[in-house]
DNA sequence: CTTAGTTATTCTCGTAAATAGAATGGAGCG
DNA sequence: CGCTCCATTCTATTTACGAGAATAACTAAG
């Protein structure tokens, strides 16, 4: 049985005859008769009763009138499914836990609206965990905090985020690295990009000489940081949408501290879905993309 | 598309590469290769994101898999289907009015318990509309009063009837003949084998120089001849239905008077349902087959 | 009754499509 | 570096398909 056969059956039965459906193919009668000729010797069953020179549809041939029609519609919606461009089936975006929470939100409710089609799935988890998934393709596009290799993936900067420091209200002023001697870091477990820019700013390789504290979680961080526990590195856009924080907030340089985050793809790979998010995440006005 | 190319594509993602499809299907690698290539092209999407000699599903492939999968289980659903012997669709049955009010009820409702996937159609008409409409393949099988034309049709007898010839109750005795001078006959229109087998005993080609009253239900008939209005012929067994009858019945000799009724249906074209039918009758126990 | 016009089918033949088998070129591993 | 595994390309052979002509069976009109 395939689709051609089941084709040329469907005409028959429609045209009522091998010559009407013959024409209506652009075939010559005789191919339509070894199709179905040979459409019933596949299935064991004579499709059609002759009589007289005449095709009469037997029982058999009646059921899979209906089964053909199934068929057939069914291979033209996977065709249009397949090869159609507008987004559908499931969507795997990684992001930041701190892009989430503060960014993502009014996006993912953008795309969730007008692609209907789409089931999203939202993975979050540090920079360095999200390249990983990506690259084993159990993700379609992350939401980072660096630029990616370039040999491997494309992106677009998205979001423009302005990371401080934060400590307790009586902490004294933080102005250079040596006046946090003593205090414990908070920050998420290794991977995380904005720990590496501590680091940086620090000028050291490691935070090994310093108490340090791993949470997976802003609140919990922000909590931490509040009851004097330490200080902590964070986006401007985290704090603002955790209003209970009471954190006294220290500037690091420019340099260190206006960090940019890419939406990041395999390279060459961009689906219907990536390609949708990108371009409305491109459109995004400006406040809601900077700090 | 086709089935082929559905079939290795499946195969080529759920055993996770061309080499252990290919074994799978008992086909070289590169005939696999050659398959999904061409089902890329016929789709105008890739169905398989190509990196390091390996092959992942893209999201249109994924969706691919999705209508593949459904297509094959429903073209095994067709073949089952098809190629079964269990009855199923439409079984478009005749009968006369006299089975179908006094024989059928019981059979039908045994039927229709027993083959739930049969939709069944009963069509009522005289002998001669039954078997016009079984030539022109309006209807599968019927309960008619004669036997058929054999070089078209096969049939079983299934229905022995007793025909009775009835009148009102206050009728004089009618032995021959003769004794319904001056009486109106009421049958069924033309087409009635009935009707022919009263003609038959009248000893006349036609009914002409009687006074024939036509009706087509058996319960005006009676109701007529209750009412004194004339004669009929009639089954036994569907006085036996109509109790409220209050009728004089005259014995007519055996030889007219005993009808079977068959199961008819075209030479050769013997459909599941009617060879569960035919089964059925077959099987019925005595008292349900004759009067 | 014959003839012209249907119908589906059978047969042969050339072409198109699919497969097998060998060869190629990466990629990973010890 | 050699070995293995992978997908792919290329070419020859086999297979399947459709075209076209011829046939057989039937219908309807002259």
């Amino acid at each position: 049985m395939n689709f051609a056969d089941l084709q040329v059956f469907k005409s028959v039965v429609e045209e009522g005859g091998v010559i009407r459906a013959a024409s209506k193919l652009h075939r010559v009668p005789s191919a339509v008769t070894t199709r179905i000729k040979q459409l019933e010797a596949s299935m064991g069953v004579k499709l059609f009763h002759r009589d007289k020179q005449r095709l009469h549809l037997s029982p058999a041939g009646e059921l899979l009138k209906d089964y053909a029609d199934r068929l057939i519609r069914l291979s033209d919606e996977a065709r249009d499914a397949v090869s159609g461009t507008s987004p559908r089936g499931t969507f795997r975006l990684g992001a930041l836990e701190s892009t989430t929470a503060s960014r993502l939100p009014p996006v993912l409710a953008g795309f969730h609206a007008r692609y209907k089609d789409v089931r999203l799935e939202l993975v979050t988890g540090t920079n360095d965990a999200l390249l990983k998934q990506l690259v084993e393709r159990q993700l379609d596009a992350a939401f980072i905090a660096e630029p990616p290799p370039a040999q491997a993936f494309e992106h677009i900067a998205v979001f423009t985020e302005r990371l401080t420091l934060i400590s307790s209200l009586d902490h004294a002023p933080i102005k250079r690295a040596g006046d946090i001697d003593g205090d414990t870091i908070i920050a998420f477990p290794e991977g995380c990009a904005y720990r590496r820019v501590l680091q940086r700013w620090l000028g050291r390789d490691s935070l090994a000489t310093f108490r340090v504290l791993e949470l997976s979680s802003y609140h919990a961080i922000v909590a931490c940081v509040t009851a004097g526990a330490g200080i902590a590195l964070m986006p401007e856009s985290v704090l603002e949408v955790i209003p209970q924080a009471r954190v006294r907030r220290h500037a690091i340089p420019k340099a260190q501290s206006v960090i940019t985050t890419p939406l990041v793809w395999r390279r060459g790979e961009i689906s219907p879905s990536v390609l949708a998010l990108r371009t409305l995440v491109a459109a995004l006005p400006k406040q809601q993309r900077v700090a």
